[in-house]
DNA sequence: GCTCAATAAATTGCATGCAATTGGCTATTG
DNA sequence: CAATAGCCAATTGCATGCAATTTATTGAGC
């Protein structure tokens, strides 16, 4: 059961990779002709795939008008920073009740590999730091936590691609270090006002005015056709 | 603008009604063909709603086996619940701070409707009982968080429909109304007990053992067509 | 009678073709 | 010159056909 990725499965990804690492801006427009003739495939699985990606909340689908990226709203960032800090308070709480074994170890090894990607100007520091809170999520073993996580810090990088300084790395990955000791000494004042800091923090990154929309988007979408991380 | 609704969105909307009214059971297969033709359209739409039910959790795709109405198991089902608490306490928590001018007003008439429902035994009172709380949560004025509590009060009603008693109404309305009662005394603590007294009550319904699926959709579905409340 | 392999039926995954809708452009008119 | 009607290009919405995958069935062998 290695590789069932169907080809909307594949085109999904590479897509919602492009968009969380900023490649395609928002409110590029996706038609399903473009993206299924860069892939190779027919518009229906390109269809297929943003649909999915609608439902993400990171793109927006006019009837009749076609997809574009999503272009949050400041309002709509307001809200969603409001239930992010929300959900991942309960987050903190459960991990300072009940923390996995290898849970320590397996976030440390992640901010690593933040630190790393950030040193190498990598566009993947910008995704790493959002996987991050997913990884947090994904310690306290509730499917649903970690989807409804997933959904608004994807939406969360939506709206710093948006709001953002270009390339900003979204996350002090102090601020994850100094979040996982709080979590190591099971405080949870201290984990949650940290991680209130940190959203207030990215959050108030989003005050630069927009920009505009990038040209044509095969170009982009052919560095994001191999499955690879 | 009236009815823009596309061929897949009235089919998206039927047959959520006939899950959300426990008339497709758990298990029941959901297979392409029979939905197109009991619809009179071609599996293309039908598949299209399958889709966007599946991201709403309320049914499940396989590869290549077709979709069916989730199932979801008591693991799940205690984590519905236990973030359906936290998202709730936030609705409350706001609700206490800003309530729109007429919302209690909104809040009554719902709950009499209810009311009238459930004397008249009607399959709406089930999803009205749910449509309760987004109804909370559409007062927060927040889009994201009704989704979210759209999202895992879906899921209880499957939840309830999977363990519950058959055609329990799902919520106490004595409870709806000691909730609105305390939300006008803008009282959060009172409020937030309620709601957890309320969801514990909900949760511990979901204690029975389940039954079969029922057969042939077709019939059932016919029922649902109409696009009527 | 039971197990296992080969085949047949059912169902999805995908591609393609056509009709319908939208937005912009042009030309006509006041 | 502004406004509006009508046409044209672009794009989606949907139906249908075919290939691929899965499941059920049948049959042979032990």
């Amino acid at each position: 059961m290695s590789t069932n990725l169907s080809r909307s499965d594949a085109i999904y990804a590479s897509l919602r990779r492009a968009i969380l690492e900023q490649a395609l801006k928002p409110g590029t427009k996706l038609p399903e002709d473009s993206i299924g003739d860069t892939f190779g495939v027919s518009r229906t699985s390109a269809r297929n795939a943003l649909l999915r990606l609608a439902s993400d909340g990171l793109v927006e689908i006019k009837p009749n008008r076609g997809a574009a990226v999503a272009m949050p709203t400041l309002e709509e960032a307001e809200e969603v920073f409001a239930l992010r800090r929300c959900l991942e308070r309960e987050v903190i709480e459960r991990l300072c009740k009940r923390m996995p074994r290898d849970g320590i170890d397996a976030l440390i090894s992640h901010v690593r590999e933040e630190e790393r990607a950030l040193q190498a100007s990598s566009p993947r520091s910008i995704r790493l730091a959002g996987e991050f809170h997913i990884l947090l999520a994904e310690l306290t073993g509730s499917k649903l936590l970690i989807d409804f996580i997933s959904q608004v810090v994807s939406r969360s990088s939506l709206i710093l691609a948006r709001f953002g300084r270009p390339h900003s790395a979204e996350c002090g990955i102090d601020e994850h270090v100094q979040l996982i000791e709080a979590l190591k000494e099971q405080d949870p004042q201290t984990a949650c006002r940290i991680m209130d800091h940190h959203l207030h923090a990215v959050e108030d990154r989003a005050k630069t005015d927009d920009k505009d929309d990038g040209p044509d988007i095969s170009e982009i979408l052919n560095r994001y056709m191999s499955v690879s991380d």
